[in-house]
DNA sequence: ATAGATGTGTAGCGATCGCTACAAGAGGAA
DNA sequence: TTCCTCTTGTAGCGATCGCTACACATCTAT
């Protein structure tokens, strides 16, 4: 016998692999209920409705992408700008944390649009996001510190947008051109 | 007598300010039509089918777009990376622009789901806008100011990107660390 | 054994979607 | 007038959407 909760979490972990395999284009209850291979009858009863089930999904995936990012460059490795957005780059950009980045530009729009519960997702990683640079980045707290950040963030995404829009080739003619050029010799 | 062109034109431009305003979250063909004062009939009597409504309506947009970039900065403006980058961004981050990257950011997203007609838009988009940013680049035409090009693409993106999910205060606070720290001294 | 709680399939509701069949009006050409 | 084409409203098709009513099965506690 199977709790429901177990249930409940297996299709959590099947719809989250769906999720970030095919985006946000294929989200019909029918749709993540055959991803969870399951019915939609039972995956709302596992589910109090869609929105539970898309929340459930992306809160695991968003689980994984921030246990990514976390091991990927240690806390208070009190880094420069520029290495910090050399070293996030080359996280973001490979090949492991590649489809959370697309799945995070579709996050994005789908918030921006008004759409629940995307608006809560988007701000949740959106505020993970930025204190992991945050607590990357060498100096105390600050207002430049946290404009900083903001400036890292926006470089991250302005290439994965890139990527998700015109390739990879492209995608990485930018990063060459940014670490060629950017930041060139202080700090 | 007013000609089935001109009732075209006229919805185009109407729909085109709605999706502008409104984002591509009200998109259906009865709400397309309410934006272009007619029925929904009468829009696919104009209009082959939806595909042809947005496609046409988007051209619109894009086609102001372009107007609105090509006057902002002048052609052959030979411009350092960094006074390109931050002439570009007074420009996609002023009230007259900021409405056309939200848009983009959206029209991106929809690309990437894979939707007709976004698919084509989406890269007549990024190709006028690599090609606009190329042409006010200072250099002979390389490998090296490409990548430099689609480096500015990023960042312009970024910066809409964050201002889209974090809200203009946070896309300010980047632009000012960027123009205080990024390419400091040379070209 | 019986009663209740828990699980699951079938079947379908009402809403919305993109799109179309059909008929009737409107205007010009003969 | 008659005919023909262009224009427009009504009405609804078939598909999909999120979600639910209902019946039946299975297990558990008494």
């Amino acid at each position: 016998m199977v709790s429901k909760e177990q249930q409940r979490q297996r299709a959590t972990a099947l719809i989250a692999q769906h999720l970030l395999a095919a985006g946000l284009s294929e989200t019909s209850l029918r749709q993540l209920a055959g991803a969870a291979e399951v019915s939609d009858r039972m995956l709302l009863y596992y589910f109090t409705d869609k929105a539970d089930v898309i929340l459930s999904a992306l809160s695991h995936v968003v689980g994984a992408m921030t246990t990514l990012l976390a091991s990927a460059i240690p806390e208070n490795a009190n880094l420069s700008p520029k290495d910090l957005i050399a070293k996030a780059l080359d996280v973001t950009q490979g090949d492991a944390m590649r489809p959370y980045m697309r799945l995070w530009i579709e996050i994005v729009a789908a918030a921006a649009r008004g759409e629940q519960p995307y608006k809560s997702v988007s701000s949740q990683i959106a505020l993970g996001f930025l204190a992991w640079i945050d607590s990357r980045l060498a100096g105390e707290a600050s207002d430049a510190k946290r404009a900083t950040a903001a400036m890292a963030f926006a470089i991250i995404d302005g290439i994965a947008l890139l990527d998700v829009c015109a390739g990879q080739d492209q995608s990485k003619l930018a990063i060459s051109a940014l670490t060629e050029l950017a930041f060139p010799s202080q700090s």
